[in-house]
DNA sequence: TGACTATGTCAAGCGCACCTGACATTTTGT
DNA sequence: ACAAAATGTCAGGTGCGCTTGACATAGTCA
């Protein structure tokens, strides 16, 4: 599961830690995220996609390595 | 987070167990969705998503009810 | 009536999502 | 060059998503 959350967060100069506070969720896990450490939960999904206005399948591309 | 899966399910008359299958997990999973006992994760929303042809969205209602 | 299907639910266990706190490294700005 | 900010990462802990296996209940059908 790739996302474009680093791109979305430059095209607004937000640190991490802005957007983790936006999100309401540790610096940490946006971060793992961001590097693709893990796939956030489907409420946070929802939170991001808001946040950026965005349907969660224009920001998470699931590249279904999960067979 | 509410979801339309059983009414989805009931439009191509699938049992849960079907549904299971499709999606490759186990049915009590597909009964704790419907049942609202938990979420999927992000992965397993892609795949209902695509196996009905969907967007997450429109499967999926965010109730907010995660501050 | 008795077999079969569908649904709901419980228990125990595993791995991941997320947490706090801490530290090292890289980038930025004066 | 130096300080501050940003990023990456580790350790230890909590809770949930999902598993297998089992059982109870209700509905359908021969």
């Amino acid at each position: 599961m790739k996302n474009r959350l680093k791109v979305l967060r430059a095209e607004r100069d937000w640190s991490q830690a802005e957007l983790a506070g936006r999100l309401d969720v540790s610096r940490q896990a946006v971060n793992a995220i961001e590097t693709g450490k893990h796939d956030p939960s489907l409420p946070l999904a929802f939170r991001i996609a808001r946040l950026f206005g965005l349907r969660i399948e224009d920001i998470f591309i699931d590249d279904g390595d999960t067979p």
